[in-house]
This record gives structure tokens, C-alpha cells and sequence, in this order.
DNA sequence: ACAAAAGTGTTTCTCCTACACCCATGC
DNA sequence: GCATGGGTGTAGGAGAAACACTTTTGT
């Protein structure tokens, strides 16, 4: 079959921005570069795309590969063409974010990448255009998560109301009065409450809960407005 | 400067879904290939990517060679990637939506592309994956529509309250009621009434309105639940 | 007994929704 | 004068927001 012989061909990459709350804090997934160029600068995790392999694939090898988690959430950020967005060579990077159970990451964790953990408020400064890349993936996690339940993703099995509180209120970069927010919570029907309690964060402790998944799949799509004012969505 | 040697470099296009408004219908610009391969069938406006352009570059310039317009409202719908997805070569698709004032494109119009509207629920079936790219626009849209004034885009430069009630009845597929439809939308303070009116529907005749620029710039970010329920978002 | 975090109820107010009639004009 | 589409107001209800005290238990 005949080509399209003109035509200019171009790398491709996908750079994943990964997600996680260890409970307390909302995380992202960096590797410290071994290689050139910017060796020793810390990077989101990448891969070139190969000729048999969708972009979707390839983000999904590249988030096995750094974590040994298959099968979680993920979705396009955009596209990111600037020409010299990589000084090596033009290359086109395909974002995509990933919100990750950060606990069934530790148990998998290799160190071949040198990979970190950093607090959201404590990402260092990233190479090429990667830190735009952040940006942009917390922008559009912060619109999708006042629309859907996304943020459950974040979460283990097991989790308390203050957990998911304290999510919320880093995602949204605000505070949030916790009877309102319990009231709505229970209110979707999303969480089932466990016998057990969480107590080390509190003496008293609090109730664990776990989602309820039938009703997420159900809901998925309809759990509008939950955070009612979210502001400076773009 | 050494370059990835190893990696293998893949063809990117940019596929352009054009959205109009024509005071009663949502409209969709399509041509017809009068090239292979699926010559005579119906397809998007697309292009493939140069190696000094980036990929809204090339949007932008695909925009302008089919309607002679610059500074439309452009937003990168996804990639799409399948391996598959065209017959001839492997080609990355980088998918953008415009929306267009269609009184602009009609002075300006070529036939050179053999292009045409389609109203939104007449549209042929599309070569390739461009059924799927008009789907998901469609959604992205409705998406963002639900939070921000985007369908001003749309409209002409004077406009009157029936058309705007009748494009977002459209876009959101749906009937709404005109009394509270009006409320909301004056409360935005976007819309400026003029003297005159709209003779060529009714009898009455509706005034025209135009829109307020500053305060659409003011309030792009902030026009969260202007649809209050909006069903089947993604 | 006290410190620290969890858990719970009520009132107010805003905004959404439902709903129906008059108006202006061309024919 | 009548048909056609444009334009307007109100009342009731649901949900959001504001707000403070009691409970549990480890030390």
C-alpha cells in the first residue's frame, strides 16, 4: 500500500503525570533523571511511543513500568507540540494524567527510576515543559472532580470521612465545613460504613469506609456538583 | 546535536471539528474528498503537521484555509491513536473543535474543498475515526458549555434571545424554559439590549442584543451552573 | 481531667422550578 | 381581528451555607 511519501514523520511521547493521597496529603510521582539531557533534574515519567502500540497503551506501559499498577485510572491531559519543547530533538508529548491508590503503589515500588513521592505544594522545578504539564493535569482533575467522583481513586479500600475531607479540600485548595460535607457525602449513597475504626490520627478514631462500587459505576456520570462553587476551574 | 536515534518517528495530523450557528440550527463543517482514499465521502477538515508549526499552529492554519477566518475559539478535542485508524499509513491524530461565528465563514467562503454545513443531527457518516472525533467535540463541548459562556462563540455580533435559547436547547439537547432561561441569562450581565430588533422571525420581532465583551472576558472562568442539571456530560 | 479529633442538627437563605398570560405586529 | 412568536412575574420547594456543641478515648 502506498504512503504518504511527503509527509514529515515526528517522535512521539507520552509523559505521565501520576497522582496520590497517602491520607493525608495529595502526591505526585517524579523520577530523578539518570540520563541526558538534564541528568540528576527530576521529571515526570515518559516514554517514546512505538510503532505497535496506541498512545493510550504506551501510558499504560509507562505507568506499569514505574508503578506495577495496571488497570487504573488514567486520561488525557493534552497535547503538548511546542517545536523546542525538547532540545534534543522535536518530540510531541501526549500528558496524561493518573490518580493512583498510593498504598498498593509502595508495596510494588522499585527504585530502578528513582522515583519520589512529593507533596503537591512541593513539586521541584521539572524539566523541559513538564511543570506545565502539572499544571494542567490538576487543572483538569480539579474540573472533572466537581463534576465525578474521581477522587476515589486516590483512595485505598479502606477510608475515613476526614480522609476524604482533607482530599478534597487540597484538591480544591480551600477549606470545607465538614458537617456540609458529610451530609452530601452520604447523601450519593457512594460509601458504606465498616465496624472498624481508623485510630491513629485521633484518639477517639474514626469509622472506616468503603466505597460502595456498583453505585460509582452508576453514578459516575451524575454526581454533579458536588463541590458547588468550585472556583478558578479553567 | 545527536538526536533519538532509535526511535520511530510516526506521521501527526490535526482534524478540525468546525461547529456554526445559523440563528435556528447547530451546524457542523464538513468536505467532501475529492482525493483518496475514501474519495467522494465526507470527512473533516484536516491537515498534516509540519515541521515548524505546532499543533495548534496547524489547526489554526487548517481553519483558515477552509474558512478564511484567524482567532476562532479552538480547543483540543484528544488524539486519537489507533494503530488502524487510517488505511494508508499510520497517522496520529490530534483532534480540535472550533466554534465559529457562521455569518463570518459564509462572506468567505471557498468551494475549492467542496465544504459544506450539516445541521449537528444530519450528519453523513464520516471516513475513518471522524464520526468518533465529532462525538467526543460534541461532548467536550457540552462540557464546557455547562460552565462557561463558549456558545457566544457562535453568534453573530448582534443576536437576539429566541437564537441563544435555541443553540443552547441544542447543544444540550434539551427544551428549556424560556422565562427562567431569560432570568439567568440576564442576571450574567453579559448581554447588552439594543434599540433595534430581529424582524425576520416574528411578527413582534425580538430585540437584538449584543455581547459584552468585557464582562465575557471578566467571567469566562466564573459562569459555573449557568445549565443547572446538565444530563449525559462525560 | 483534659486535650484532640470525630461526629452530629437546625435554621436561614438563595436559587431552581414550575407555570400562564399579555404584547406587538403582519397579514 | 387573528395568528404568530416575543416578552414578562410569582409562588413554592429543594438544596446550600452558616453555625456550635457533644462524644470518645489516650495520656
Amino acid at each position: 500500500m502506498q504512503k504518504y511519501s511527503k509527509q514529515t514523520r515526528l517522535l512521539v511521547a507520552v509523559d505521565c503525570i501520576i497522582f496520590g493521597f497517602d491520607g493525608e496529603k495529595l502526591k505526585l510521582l517524579l523520577i530523578q533523571r539518570d540520563f541526558e539531557p538534564e541528568k540528576g533534574k527530576w521529571s515526570l515519567m515518559g516514554g517514546f511511543l512505538k510503532p505497535n502500540e496506541t498512545p493510550e497503551n504506551a501510558a499504560n506501559r509507562v505507568l506499569k513500568e514505574l508503578t506495577g499498577l495496571e488497570n487504573v485510572y488514567l486520561e488525557q491531559t493534552e497535547v503538548f507540540g511546542d517545536i523546542h519543547r525538547d532540545p534534543i530533538e522535536r518530540t510531541l508529548s501526549i500528558a496524561y494524567h493518573a490518580l493512583v491508590d498510593i498504598h498498593q503503589y509502595e508495596k510494588q515500588l522499585s527504585n530502578d527510576y528513582h522515583a519520589e513521592w512529593f507533596e503537591i505544594n512541593q513539586v521541584p522545578n521539572l524539566i523541559f515543559d513538564h511543570n506545565q504539564m502539572v499544571k494542567k493535569a490538576k487543572e483538569k482533575i480539579r474540573y472533572k472532580a466537581a463534576l465525578h467522583p474521581i477522587l476515589f481513586e486516590l483512595l485505598p479500600e479502606k477510608f475515613t470521612i476526614p480522609q476524604i475531607l482533607a482530599l478534597y479540600e487540597q484538591v480544591f485548595d480551600t477549606t470545607l465545613d465538614k458537617r456540609n460535607f458529610s451530609r452530601k457525602l452520604f447523601s450519593t449513597s457512594l460509601i458504606i460504613k465498616q465496624q472498624e475504626k481508623d485510630k491513629l490520627n485521633s484518639k477517639k478514631g474514626a469509622f472506616y469506609y468503603k466505597l460502595d462500587k456498583a453505585t460509582y459505576k452508576s453514578k459516575f456520570e451524575n454526581f454533579f456538583h458536588f463541590i458547588s462553587n468550585p472556583t478558578e476551574l479553567k
